[in-house]
DNA sequence: GTCTATATAGCGATAGAC
DNA sequence: GTCTATCGCTATATAGAC
């Protein structure tokens, strides 16, 4: 580890200080709905401090994104420490992102955006984090199709997204708001769905 | 029916052209990247003339949402002509919805933005639309249900959700663009994991 | 009802003093 | 690096002639 001066720690503080924010504000609202004035005020800074630090809105985004995924990296981690099958192992991961997404921590981007998606896929970071994430999953889910436990017709990529997809999908915030469900329940629920299916065992 | 003018036809037809810009362009940008200008461009009108007919960008998502829902309404009227069990409505519902994003037909709103969920809410027409097709979803998620044909634990409402949310899922998107399946594949391969989930059969 | 032209407001981003 | 003040642009929505 490289020794940092007490200066350059006051300004990881505020970076992190920012990205809470826009961690946060992108869960509420989304891309599009997020302003860069609101994230200042926030954060209690000036606009363009927070340029000296982001050169723009998209890398805001794209700095969230790489947090969130850092810590999945490090939520997949502690599941490979532990004991437990491929297929445990996914179902963790499931549960942890939607326990996320319910805790407002999910950062969600739109998919049509073509000036997010842009920067995002030449951000070298970003998509070093995704595709090692992706390629984590991707071992976990061959080992579970060849331990007979996920349907063996399923191409992995379409598991893949699909665990992506629960991730930020609209259905958990619909039932939270409902306000029928605990959280525990609401996810139990979604698992369920997700891994055993609308349909009842033939 | 009632009489309607030539005049009337011809300001019917233009707003159903508008409508038409609308779906298409909420289908492939989103609610909040579609720009009023592109909509007026694309018809080929002037930005006044549209808000003779629609009072707001809201107002004109409302009237592609409205679409949308009469013409499921009216795919679950057929389906409900012909023979089958709910299990098997319930699927055919889900291939339509999935065949319309395929197609580029499904408007795509955004659950977070706040001004448009208060201009649907307040919109009596839409809401009369979407509680008529959830009411008749319901009916058939119950019997299903009855039929031992859908996992009786599950609540309806989530199995219900989960089939409004797999329209708009984007997995979807993601699969056609990876240009490895066809539609009809991609849609039996979503299909599967929605009713029959990701895991092996026990 | 349709058009051209414009009002009005909010946004991302920057200049320049300190 | 941080601030105040502002630019430049684009968006929704409207005024007023025809």
């Amino acid at each position: 580890m490289a020794r940092v001066s007490f200066r350059e720690q006051v300004l990881q503080a505020r970076e992190d200080a920012i990205v809470d924010s826009v961690n946060r504000l992108l869960a509420e609202k989304g891309f599009d709905l997020m302003t860069v004035d609101e994230v200042v005020a926030d954060v209690g800074i000036a606009k363009a401090s927070l340029y000296k630090h982001f050169s723009s809105k998209e890398e805001l985004a794209a700095a969230a994104m790489v947090r969130v995924l850092e810590r999945a990296l490090a939520e997949l981690a502690r599941l490979r420490a532990a004991p437990g099958t491929a297929l445990e192992r996914l179902k963790a991961v499931a549960r942890w992102t939607m326990r996320v997404q319910l805790a407002g921590e999910m950062p969600s981007l739109p998919s049509q955006n073509s000036s997010l998606r842009a920067a995002l896929v030449s951000h070298k970071v970003y998509m070093d984090r995704l595709l090692r994430l992706s390629d984590e999953l991707g071992e976990w889910i061959e080992q579970a199709q060849a331990d007979g436990a996920l349907r063996a017709g399923l191409p992995p990529e379409i598991v893949l997204y699909t665990l992506f997809a629960r991730a930020c999908d609209p259905v958990l915030g619909l039932l939270k708001l409902g306000g029928q469900y605990s959280d525990e329940q609401i996810i139990e629920l979604l698992l369920g769905t997700s891994f055993d299916g609308l349909a009842a065992a033939p």
